[in-house]
DNA sequence: TTTATTTACGAAACCGTTTTCGTAACCCGC
DNA sequence: GCGGGTTACGAAAACGGTTTCGTAAATAAA
């Protein structure tokens, strides 16, 4: 019924606790028959050793923290599984939190990182965030943080990023070439890194075509779904509205394509449009979607084997190891 | 730099180790005053517990352990966000682990957890378990396991489910309703419990509507996407050909339109699909997708419910908690 | 006033590992 | 046959909390 620990293990064996910890570890200190014996035993008695008593002991989890704003999104499950992929390999557990967008949440789990819950984490930041004492706290206490996708600019650590300037711009550009004159930019916050690049790209894009940069085109979206599908179809009604639609995250393509449907206007016809995407099914949509594709797996893998490199070597400047991928322009139906 | 502890938070206080426990824990044997006290002390020198030594002693974890196949798929991130949401307000963690379809990595991940890792478990088995030899063991160690979705028949244990050959027998019946006379189901394990019934609805159906069973057009797809792809596209290639698909997993979707694509078959007009699946893109695929729609999120938070209850109750049989609830079936246009 | 009970705290055991240190027994060379 | 080194193991101290139990002082009951 209960799980055998590792003291009824070694009455079972007529050993020491000790003996049989080292045995199991394939310590030096012991011989090759008495390992074999302990072993033996283990696999018959089904020992598994309890975790935190390990952890306790060893000042270690053997788990990483993996922080996101939500599971339910292309680019955070396809990272998940980047990370996963050499967590795994490396014998580590993932814990994943949700911030759900919220600053207060992601203190809140951060705070409890602090307690030794996880070795190391990796992170992109809520929505809400734009302070970042909370990601230096948890730094200071010795626990190796990287951010990816979204990063604060003022934290000093590894940063996994994709070229958002360079996205947001060959976006925009692309819109232009495809005829598109007036061309609004769907943005998620006002804080958020890649926010702010994306929209720069966006509006160097905008200038270096001899367009006007107007402040109606550039909206403010939220994290709440519902009110994203009225605020995009009311920027769709104006008088002069847009006929090129940047949008800069994946959340907003369902709202964009609604409302298109709801008013009527042709897509790529009336208004043609890019979406900052990993949806799966881009290419089938109606019509297909030009998405600029962030490499999602490889940046969650790239974050969590710089991770493990940490996690080896002690002193390790990780701020020395910033990266910036890039996402590829997938043209498709809906710029056509 | 380092974290504070118990003893260094005692000292300062001038208190015992266990009394500055008692006063975090509001202990009715702690005065008011000292809670107070002890209370702020915390907060200034800002100490975190350290979970596993919690763990340790009190012998529960706060965790509960999530075993999916993947991730990257619409029901399982919804499931998690239900059970995610509940796990939340109970102040509890939820360690995701991924099967990646191996009975193998099953196998490991729960034995892993009979170490006490985590106090509950939901899971949905991977498409290779057909034993259920390493669940029993588990729940035989007391931990508490509740299967969803991809359930095993003889585990003794709540089981939350949707209703499967109703779905599977609806989504058929829709087909052949909209004039469909030889319709194939793509399959995806043998031994998977919503395969099996999703089939045998399809064949009731099939019965029914006096259409003949045909073994050539029942597809065993694969775990593997690339190998999908050909197979389905064999498939329509045939003398013959279906001109009615039922996919029975959300994952072959996308397979099945770009095999019609690459073989110039109009969905609905020569080849009508309907797909079990939660892709939020459903309504703007081209054509738009009829599914059978699962409550994913209510699913993970009618189990994950489910489960907090037997974390409080010790006495508490979940084998008479089995739930089964309705998939939705939504017409679109690809059955048009 | 004496006894019983309550209040508020501290000492120490305990959870299940890992690791340090100590020590018999054996082997080796000289 | 004697020091020095290796081999193979055990005792006990950690790791950082929680909980049981004991107890002095204060209060209540008799």
């Amino acid at each position: 019924m209960k799980n055998i620990n590792i003291k009824e293990l070694a009455r079972e064996l007529k050993l020491s606790v000790s003996t049989v910890s080292k045995a199991l570890h394939d310590s030096h200190e012991i011989s090759e028959e008495t390992k074999q014996r302990v072993l033996k035993a283990a696999a018959r008695l089904n020992y598994v050793p309890n975790p935190y008593a390990s952890s306790l002991r060893g000042r270690k989890s053997k788990n990483i923290g993996v922080v996101i704003p939500e599971v339910a999104d292309s680019f955070f499950s396809l990272a998940i599984n980047g990370i996963e992929s050499v967590a795994h390999e490396k014998g580590y557990h993932v814990l994943i939190c949700l911030t759900h967008e919220s600053f207060e949440n992601e203190k809140t789990i951060l705070k409890e990182f602090q307690g030794g819950r996880v070795d190391g984490v990796l992170m992109s930041v809520s929505g809400e965030t734009s302070q970042s004492g909370h990601i230096n706290d948890l730094i200071s206490k010795g626990v190796p943080l990287i951010l990816f996708d979204r990063v604060c600019e003022d934290v000093e650590t590894a940063k996994i990023t994709t070229d958002d300037f360079a996205s947001g711009y060959r976006a925009t550009e692309h819109l232009i070439q495809q005829g598109c004159d007036e061309i609004a930019f769907l943005d998620i916050s006002k804080s958020l890194s890649i926010s702010r690049k994306r929209l720069e790209g966006y509006l160097q894009a905008i200038g270096d075509h001899q367009l006007k940069a107007d402040k109606k085109n550039i909206i403010l979206c939220t994290n709440d779904t519902n009110k994203n599908y009225p605020l995009i179809k009311k920027m769709l009604q104006q008088e002069n509205r847009p006929n090129g639609v940047v949008s800069s995250v994946e959340k907003l393509t369902m709202p964009v394509y609604k409302a298109c449907a709801a008013l009527k206007l042709k897509i790529p016809g009336d208004v043609k449009v890019v979406c900052f995407s990993n949806l799966e099914t881009a290419p089938i949509l109606n019509p297909s979607l030009t998405t600029i594709t962030q490499p999602a797996f490889e940046m969650g893998k790239i974050a969590a084997t710089l991770l493990f490199k940490v996690l080896g070597k002690s002193n390790f400047d990780l701020a020395k190891e910033s990266l910036v991928i890039s996402s590829a322009l997938e043209v498709r139906d809906s710029t056509g």
